[in-house]
Order: C-alpha cells, then structure tokens, then sequence
DNA sequence: GATCCACGGGAATACACGGATG
DNA sequence: CATCCGTGTATTCCCGTGGATC
C-alpha cells in the first residue's frame, strides 16, 4: 500500500465506518504506478527497450492484446517510471551543467482518445517536449509540424512516443499513425498500443511486435485483492468474492473492476459496512458483455457525456425509442442541445458501440420503419459514480 | 484574418410494408 | 409469384457556422 491510501485510510480511522474508502483505487480506468501480475510482458518490454539504457533508440513498436489485459497500466507506468529515472540519473552525472542537453529519451505518452486528429497528436507531442506554450488553435497543422520537426532537429534530443488506444472507433488506426510519425524524422520512434491482432492487419507492420495476453485467472484475483485493499474498508469484500468476479471477468481486468467498483458503490448506498454477495450480482449485471470500455465514455467530449448521464438516468417510457429518448434528453434541464442534435450524437454513439441499438420486432402498426431503443453498452452505475465524482 | 473543433440542420439514403403490376 | 411503387419512418451523411484562440 502507498502512502497515499494509507493517509486516506486513516483519515478515516475514529469516524463512522466507511465501506468505500477511494473510488480511484478501485475504478477501472485508475492509473497504477505498479502493475501487478504482468512480470513476464514487463520483461519483454524492458528488453525491447534496452537500447535507451545507453541513451539511444529502439525500433518502431507494436504493442498489442485484448480490452482489460492491462496494456494503458502497463504502458504508462513504464513510462512514467522511465522518464523518472532517466533523468534522474542525468541530473546526478550532469550536477554542474543542468541545461545541456544529453542522450537520454524522452518519454511521451499520448493517449488517442484524448488527442485524434493529426493536429492533436502533434500537439500533444510537442507540448511534451518543448518548454513553451503550444497553441490550441490558431494555427495550421502543417504550421504545426514544421515547428515538431524543428523541434525534434535542433534539440538533439531523441523522443519514444507512446501512442494508446490506436485503431478503436473513433480514434487513428495504425497505419495513419504510423503515416503521421514516421514523417517526422529518425530522432523520434514510437509504440503504438492496440487490440488488434497485427497478423489480421494489411499494413507495414513495425519491426517490434509485444503481446499482452488476457490475464491469467490468478493473477486477477491478486491484483483485485491488492487494489482493493487500498481503497475499501478491511475485509469488506471476501476472498471467495474476489474469485467470483475473476471467475466471471474471464481475465478482463476492466470488466472485473467495473463489477467490483459497482458492488462497492451499491453497498456503500445501502449503508453496508462489507459487501454481500447480492452486491457482487448486481455488480456484475451492470456490465454489459461485451462491455466498452468506460476510458473510451470518460474521454468523450462534454457534451456526449452529458447525453449519457442524463440517458441512464431515463425510465422505461422514455428509453422505449430514440424518438422518446432524443426528446426526454433535449428537455433535461440541464442539456442546452437541441432535439437534432442529441438525436446525432445517439446515432453516432451507437455506431461507435457504446450505445447499442435494439430494433424492435417488425409487426405491430405497419406505419414505416420500426424504431429501435437504444441500450449502454458501458456500466451504468460506475459511470454515473465517476461522472458525478468528476463533476462535482 | 486564420485555425480547430463541436454544433446545428437538413438533404440523402435505407428500410418496412401493403398494394399494384407484369 | 416476383417485382416494383408509394408512403411513412428511421438512419446516415455531409457541410456550413460560430466560439474560442492565436
């Protein structure tokens, strides 16, 4: 346990029992700075890497495996940790000349959900490396380049850009982000992470390919077991409950924990002081299978989370039909959207997959086409709970 | 004045079904 | 019987506009 949660923790110590005692340490979109139970593909990866060490540049990556096998954790843990160290090491050699440039890497992090379009990534990039402010808007993206580029020339320094969640709906497929940085010179090489398999692409495949499987059951359960000792109350969820939810998510950390953080928040609501196992069911009913993952919810813009904060908060009556539903989501008082385009942003959500339209059974009164429903295709009650959280 | 991006709005297209047509 | 057509909806697609910034 960190620091961090142990001042949390007693912090809490005298006053009433508190079952839940951080969100974050259980939420399935939480950032560790030590994945567990993913030695051998840390290994794997130190070794693709090992080249830094002597302040050069690895190949071009590919870094690939299925939703909830922890590639975000581990990605950026390990980047984090190794632009910590790096540098630190530098500074202790470098003592007497703190601004020369050296050889060390830089580690960039850029997250495509957050950052997709050329200008965005580049941004991103940019601002990462360079000491001024980057504009947002104003100038061009091909302005923009030419500053990266200038950047990357006359600083001297190498750059090893992560670039996550490449090739989901809504985000840059490999090829286009491998079209984008290759074009920016030798002195920045970078790892693109996917799910998709490489052997199923047609496309120049980088020389480096690391698969991150499915984790196994076991190592599951530790790292739930472990999170959940930092951020619940002591023996507030059973070891045989622990299991369950590994037994269930099938290796699919973010599935797990979306469970788990749903039968914490249900039980901290109903006043418990552990969770019981109808808490563990319910935890597990809210999320959907196949589930999208609540980093792609969380990263969407304002106004779409908006939308789907107000959605899963609508009854029956008012999820029967996109129709109904466009209608009672325009009249929330807190949305300041019109009806055309709440109606656009369902339609494009479902087409993303995180809504999912159901048609209705064809008959009933032969007027037209049928509507469908739109249903969430994300866990409701932990996106209600770290929308409010955020927004509170 | 230029730029990026989210919105707004509406045109174009798809679909379902009954009835007409060849 | 297979197709086509007309009507009424549902869904997709596309582009102009405007805010916020530089």
């Amino acid at each position: 346990m960190d620091l961090k949660s142990r001042i949390r923790r007693r912090r809490r110590t005298g006053t009433t029992a508190t079952l839940v005692l951080d969100y974050e340490a259980i939420s399935p979109i939480a950032h560790v700075s030590e994945p567990t139970g993913r030695g051998p593909v840390l290994e794997r990866l130190l070794d693709y890497l090992d080249p830094v060490f002597d302040g050069d540049l690895p190949p071009n990556a590919y870094v690939w495996g299925p939703i909830g096998a922890g590639k975000s954790a581990v990605v950026t843990a390990l980047w984090a940790n190794l632009a910590g160290q790096l540098s630190e090491s530098q500074s202790v050699i470098h003592t007497t000349t703190r601004s020369q440039t050296t050889n060390a890497p830089q580690f960039v992090y850029v997250d495509s959900r957050e950052a997709s379009s050329t200008f965005a990534q580049y941004r991103a990039i940019l601002d990462a490396i360079s000491d001024e402010s980057v504009p947002e808007k104003g100038i061009g993206t091909d302005t923009l380049e030419t500053r990266l580029t200038n950047s990357l020339r006359a600083g001297g320094a190498s750059v090893l850009v992560a670039v996550d969640h490449v090739g989901e709906p809504e985000t840059p497929d490999l090829a286009t982000v491998a079209d984008r940085l290759d074009s920016l010179g030798a002195s920045l090489t970078w790892v693109a992470v996917g799910r998709t398999n490489p052997e199923t692409l047609a496309v120049d495949l980088p020389p480096e390919r690391i698969e991150l499987p499915a984790y196994r059951r076991h190592d599951l359960v530790d790292i739930l077991t472990s999170r959940a000792s930092e951020g619940l109350a002591e023996r507030a969820l059973q070891h045989e409950q622990t299991r369950d939810i590994a037994d269930w998510a099938e290796g699919n950390a973010h599935d797990a924990f979306a469970a788990l953080f749903g039968a914490a928040d249900r039980a901290a609501r109903k006043g418990r002081s552990r969770i019981h196992s109808e808490d563990i069911t319910a935890g597990m009913m809210d999320v959907p299978r196949p589930c999208s993952s609540l980093g792609r919810v969380m990263a969407l813009p304002q106004n779409r989370q908006l939308v789907l904060r107000t959605f899963v908060d609508l009854d029956e009556h008012a999820r029967e039909s996109v129709e109904r539903t466009t209608e009672a989501i325009a009249d929330a008082a807190s949305v300041d959207l019109t009806p055309g385009t709440v109606k656009r942003f369902l339609y494009e959500l479902a087409e993303t997959g995180i809504i999912e339209r159901v048609q209705r059974e064809t008959g009933d009164d032969s007027h037209g086409r049928p509507p469908s429903r739109v249903e969430p295709r994300f866990p409701i009650t932990v996106f209600r709970r770290l929308y409010d959280i955020r927004t509170e």
